[in-house]
DNA sequence: TGCAAAATAGCACGACCGTTCTTTTTCGGA
DNA sequence: TCCGAAAAAGAACGGTCGTGCTATTTTGCA
């Protein structure tokens, strides 16, 4: 499996020491990433065009062109970006946090803000997903990479919290990953789509129900018949 | 809201009396949809281009592109058709299973298997959404419609079953279909996206985990401590 | 300050797009 | 069998796309 690092500061090649050839370059190069990150988190990453790419960046076709060498190498690269970004704002914080379900609790967390504050930018993991579900070569794999890290990273978390203690020894980390994914993807959809109000709420509750079901019975922990259900008004 | 109606021969204009203008139109106009709803399937709603269909229906760009006066259309009309099949797949055979539980399980079962049998066929509603999330106009409008009329569908089933007791008086229907909803579009993305064999048994054993949230207690049922966890391996 | 190299612009290309208009073919009823 | 109408084809349009190529400008260092 090709493991793109989940980790910061994954590939800066050098320290600041300036370098011969590059300098307005990389400058350049990073504020088309950035309109292009935010263009295609409208219009997808299919909808990424080097046209108006150039219009929003105030440059011309081959002069943003040329930074990539192709439209498959910007929309490469503009897949790495999100990963960083990303990475950034739902990886690191949540690292700081204690491990087993507190960090956990975090990632999730970080991971429900960042898809629910994107409402009106669209995560491009989702929908790149579904345009990209059909359509082999390299962007694919870019993408399927990332996405695949990334769950790596949740299972390991969930592990943890196995090995801690604070989730049931008998928790199947794959099957709780994909519950808490569906609670993110349905997050997306209703949010984005249908443009509903309270998804946020719903896919919390969502996951405190996930939660409750593989939730470690605390020593001489009450026998309850049945645990509370947080979906209920 | 526009409801479009989730039932049988919702717009069957007449019998079958031949009509004045219209017979070889509609067939050939049948034809072309049913290639555009294949195609649409592979390349998304916005990857469907006049000329690709034209090739694939052995049709002139402009005989093709005549049934419908625009591609707007032709696109609405694709979500059309597909309402139609999913309703005949997915909504129809559930409706001769006796209301409450059984129905409510049906629907899920047919559900899941139309997105798992399609795991080469992508399911519209899923792509549209994505597709369209931030594109308003009269497809986004469509889609939207039929995708909330399938939803308002699935609500009713779950309040059915509440009513005939045999999930838990305090069910949030909603709630719940938003976390159904979820296992779906994880399934989608597991076995489309990520080429994950077994998505599909993840899919029905959360199914069976969010049930076993919902389900109402059996009159002096067993007051076991917890529900036996059905992702345990 | 000058100079090589890097960065950007300008321009043209072939391809495909949706759409329009005109012409030809096909159909179905008298 | 013929004729009007419906269906399909053909050709062309303006537009955008990604991508080469060649100038021109800008940059960073001697």
């Amino acid at each position: 499996m090709t493991d793109t690092p989940l980790s910061p500061n994954a590939h800066a090649p050098d320290g600041a020491a300036p370098q011969r050839p590059l300098m307005k370059g990389r400058q350049t190069r990073a504020t088309i990433l950035d309109a292009a990150l935010a263009l295609a988190s409208h219009m997808g990453l299919e909808g990424l065009s080097i046209g108006a790419l150039a219009e929003v960046t105030q440059m011309s076709k081959s002069g943003v062109f040329a930074h990539f060498g192709s439209r498959e190498e910007l929309q490469i690269s503009v897949v790495r970006e999100y990963h960083e970004k990303f990475a950034e704002e739902v990886f690191e914080p949540a690292m700081t946090v204690q491990r087993g379900l507190p960090r956990l609790r975090a990632l999730f967390d970080h991971w429900f803000k960042r898809v629910s504050i994107e409402i009106d930018a669209g995560c491009i993991y989702i929908s790149g997903a579904v345009e990209f579900d059909d359509r082999p070569g390299p962007v694919r794999d870019a993408l399927v990479g990332m996405v695949q890290t990334w769950q790596n990273t949740l299972e390991r978390a969930i592990r943890m919290a196995i090995a801690a203690g604070h989730l049931r020894a008998d928790t199947d980390p794959q099957q709780m990953l994909f519950e808490v994914h569906g609670l993110i993807l349905a997050l997306h959809h209703d949010a984005r789509f249908l443009r509903r109000p309270g998804a946020d709420a719903r896919a919390r509750a969502g996951f405190e129900n996930v939660l409750s079901r593989y939730l470690a019975v605390p020593a001489g922990g009450s026998p309850a018949g049945r645990v509370p259900n947080v979906s209920t008004v």
